[in-house]
DNA sequence: GTGGTCTAGACCACC
DNA sequence: GTGGTCTAGACCACG
């Protein structure tokens, strides 16, 4: 899998799995029937612990997320995938309108804002084309 | 005092305290030399526990924002003003960027990402112009 | 056979199983000296692991409910009558305490308890009697 | 606080105690406002460990059982009694039918299967008044 | 091999 | 003091 971890990013590592399978699930990344990596192998993979990344499949499943398969594993429900774009962009605004209250109240204005947001658009934006 | 404080809100309360009086001063509602309310009123005022309180103001001082004053109490410092425009810029900066990050990550395109920022704008924009 | 598994039943597969297999020579449904359908038969028809289907009838082999027979398969015993008489009563019984006494531990009252009981015998009768 | 552990119960512990919690609610032993003991508290009284003791209480959080008080702990929710009780009837409903349904369908009459419910009601009931 | 559970113990943030 | 998080590692049930 494709995921990235930042031990200090502020969110628990495992909200941050679980933020990214939602992602993951919402751009299609991961398609629902579709087996996600063992426990084991994810953790091995991320350098975690077992038990850190069964934390985020456990809440994952308990939302109808991820579903159980006997002895097989864990796969994207059917459902997920309208869920998880609901709940990309509700994580997203929640995120967005925090930040921007907070510059609202220390009277930021809004041409300042919209030039820190543009800024930071462009620099965030992935490698591609001609310049 | 004029702080709103969430407590669910993700940040720290003491941090919350700590970046709102910096804002003030950025913003000029705060003005060097004037007083900052005391521990205990601002720690009843705002329902909060006193260590709490105590620990903003604490680091406040370490980073030369707030001044003791014998007798008096705590009052910000004249070279405040500079200093805490940049700091809240970059602490805003810093949360934008963060957000813009996981956007990205997520594959939410740009322009429903605009789109999400405009609607946030508008919808904290405080009350104003002709009703 | 006429099994009905259900993965999310709480009970393991092969328990349940090795439940129905001793429940259908307690009610006559299966007689002594009848065949049981073979591991891959009954494995393939219910659509799981061979392994599952093995532990079961390995465990009532163990317990002298089936024999084998060579060249022929696995046969109900003629002593399994009587053995799994008493083991539904048991099993059953069993479950029933277990709940009671949960509920009793959550101070439900008899009366409820017992409109409880009532309404799922109802609710569980199978299809019969005038229309 | 109350609870009694079965480690052989074949439910996982912080299961029982997630159950023991919600059916203290339901009962009224358990007021909403009202203090749950601590993690170690709980660990240390019923000799567990603390995470077993956090992962019941971090899902009745998620329920919205309880909610979180920051540097006091964890209290009932206002919400709490009607879901509760809602769930107290449920989770004791599924569990009896899960038993009777199987009565059923090994074909154990009714007379006998009323037999055995009221001899475990009787069997089970608490010490009382006079014989 | 899969996940589930529990233990033990550490460190941190917050109040 | 509170809960939150993570690590390390063990054991079990299941397929």
């Amino acid at each position: 899998m494709f995921f990235t971890i930042d031990p200090d990013n502020g969110l628990a590592i495992y909200d941050q799995i679980l933020r990214q399978v939602k992602f993951a699930v919402a751009s299609g990344a991961l398609q629902p029937g579709q087996r996600v990596p063992s426990l084991q192998e994810l953790a091995t993979t991320l350098a975690l612990n077992p038990n850190t990344v069964a934390r985020a499949y456990r809440e994952l499943q308990s939302e109808g997320i991820l579903e159980m398969v006997r002895g097989i594993g864990l796969e994207i429900s059917s459902k997920a995938v309208k869920r998880c774009q609901q709940d990309r962009d509700a994580l997203i605004r929640e995120r967005l309108r925090s930040v921007l209250l907070e510059a609202r109240q220390s009277q930021l204005d809004d041409a300042e804002l919209r030039e820190m947001f543009d800024a930071e658009m462009t620099a965030s934006k992935p490698k591609s084309g001609r310049k």
